[in-house]
DNA sequence: TCAACTATTCAAGAAGCCTTGAAATGACCA
DNA sequence: TGGTCATTTCAAGGCTTCTTGAATAGTTGA
């Protein structure tokens, strides 16, 4: 992961549809899921879908795989991993509050990083 | 951290003199850095500065204090671990993958995660 | 081949972001 | 008080991004 790669990835992900699209398709994995049935579960138009569909590819973050007549789209999660660690890495030279911030959100949850008023 | 405030921080993040911004505050710490020098260090002009230094304190990134003629800016650490974690837990579904890529990143390098073609 | 279906591309317009120079604000010192 | 320094605000312009409807391309089954 570069830097150009990096900030592809960032600008990728700093967008509402994009960020609902990688959710979705996150938990489902290598299989992913076809663009008409992403369109009617987010409820967003087709050409507005693929705009961004293409913009989350060409920044690597996402995978496509034709299957007949359709398009089916997944999460490369190595990617995303990778635009974190970048992040963690480079910007933040492995500080290590962030990185303590980073990986103890799962289970403690949040509130031991941001003072106690989170809200999701 | 909530949504939007998730999205503005990656919005933020999400542009290369931010991301330099962030790079020469981290380690200066709760010190930080006074705009004129920050200026000087990346050779930017000082409108510009300003408006990007705004970005990143209104996204919550970036903290400032008032010191005489100065006004020193300083990273706020918590703030992007917990964007961190946003994408993490509330975009990627907490994927073991995605948090192995991002926690392994430091030791190991990143060429555990993409595949041994890693420039920095 | 034709019709139906799935998805992408195109073009246009609206909206927002970034950069720049000029002007303004606020703090310090002689 | 007046001058200088540090920083921000303002306004203008250019550039990019996003959304939308219309048109296009490729696939399937009758």
């Amino acid at each position: 992961m570069d830097r150009s790669k990096a900030l592809a990835a960032l600008s990728a992900l700093a967008h509402e549809t994009r960020l609902d699209l990688i959710r979705l398709l996150t938990p489902r994995g290598e299989e992913g899921m076809a663009a008409g049935q992403i369109a009617e579960t987010l409820g967003i138009a087709a050409p507005r879908l693929s705009f961004h569909l293409a913009a989350l590819e060409q920044a690597g973050l996402l995978r496509s795989r034709k299957a007949a007549r359709n398009v089916f789209y997944s999460v490369d999660v190595r990617a995303i991993g990778s635009t974190m660690a970048y992040v963690l890495n480079h910007c933040c030279c492995d500080h290590p509050e962030v990185r303590a911030a980073c990986t103890h959100g799962v289970a403690g949850g949040q509130g031991a990083v941001s003072s106690g008023t989170e809200k999701t």
